[in-house]
DNA sequence: TGAAATTGTCACCGACTGGTGATATAAATG
DNA sequence: CATTTATATCACCAGTCGGTGACAATTTCA
């Protein structure tokens, strides 16, 4: 039954997940792991060369990362997209984005994960998110680009949202904003929308 | 000897900094902190109830948060800035405050915690940072304001700074920018100064 | 069938963790 | 002086960590 050892692959990969759901990245182990797929930790050498070959197996897994589609929609809802104004577009972006995050509390386990230690998991996330980055990136280019340092606002709205998103998960408070509530993060996602807007009505006057 | 307490204490409050300066967040821990001081572990509990009681007199030891005067400056500085434009001025502090928070990397340290862990440290920065994130408002406030929700966009600016400075540590690139070098964090704060004056312009237009 | 390779189980290693009780040493107080 | 009290040391606990070598059960293949 040469089934048995996908199957017990298949189990670790899960284990993985759920360790990582349920006790956070710090109890992510090769005991901790094994124990929850009941599961001999000594087949985590053998059919994956440790713990980060797991790890890399595992996020080989998922869709970590919402996909462009999740963004910025597809067919009808993408050509609707593209028919606002920048501003518009550019803030709706965002504001998928930020929900999509949320919606991955995974996602964001291994985002802070990130900032602590760099390992075939994070590293993984961080190659697709570069891609899924540059290819949004691309598509708000086809649109009429004010001018701007398009790519530095960016990261600069994409990294609040991050660090606003992974800290809500511990401590929901943020200077004066309950992160905890929707409304927050629509008075949030608006400022980013209010702030390009301005940007492109500045660049309208001086047409 | 009464003394002799007071200096292990110090010394125990000394190697917390260490540790955490040397190997993270992650290591620190009463043996880790009691061997670093070159003491016995009990006297953690005797002297501070356990660790958390330690992190608590460590917090309280030293200025984890860049004061008002660091980041808004002094006297003649002060008024120097206040003379400003209102996008100058704002652009101004939040460069100050990304300045002096990558020149922390304790601090960094500890920002990076609270994405993971709610302990005595963290609470006790929360604390600073609520504090002067609202003194920081209400001088802002003092200039003429434009028409805008600033405590939001302020909570964009600093959860940017404050997650691509504590990400840096760990991975140096993001989206295309290389987040070690000065000239990456010229172009963020230059890009936020940019958005705040297309408001300010925006405002003036319409008076 | 018999030999070889795969899959899985188990016991064990040294090192580290947080935490505690007993005891020695020194200082302060009568 | 002797007694109490503060200070510090030490040995030990049970539990977890990552990692490995020996061995049993099973499957594959010649």
């Amino acid at each position: 039954m040469t089934k048995k050892r996908e199957a017990t692959e298949a189990r670790l990969v899960k284990a993985m997940g759920e360790v990582l759901a349920d006790k956070g990245f710090a109890k992510v182990g090769v005991n901790a792991v094994a124990r929850q797929a009941d599961v001999d930790k000594v087949l985590i050498y053998r059919y994956f060369n440790g713990l980060e070959g797991l790890m890399k197996a595992y996020a080989e897994s998922a869709d970590f990362w919402p996909s462009s589609e999740e963004i910025l929609g597809e067919g009808e809802s993408y050509e609707d997209l593209r028919s606002r104004t920048f501003s518009q577009t550019f803030a709706e972006v965002f504001r998928r984005y930020a929900k999509a995050l949320i919606a991955r509390p995974l996602t964001l386990e291994i985002l802070s994960w990130e900032t602590v230690e760099r390992n075939a998991l994070t590293i993984a996330l961080e190659k697709v998110r570069e891609e899924r980055g540059l290819e949004l990136m691309a598509h708000l280019s086809q649109v009429d680009v004010p001018q701007g340092d398009w790519l530095a606002i960016s990261n600069i709205f994409s990294g609040a949202i991050h660090y606003l998103a992974i800290r809500a998960r511990k401590i929901s408070t943020f200077t004066g904003m309950d992160l905890g509530s929707e409304e927050s993060w629509d008075r949030l996602i608006d400022s980013m929308e209010f702030l390009v807007r301005a940007v492109e009505q500045g660049k309208m006057d001086k047409q």
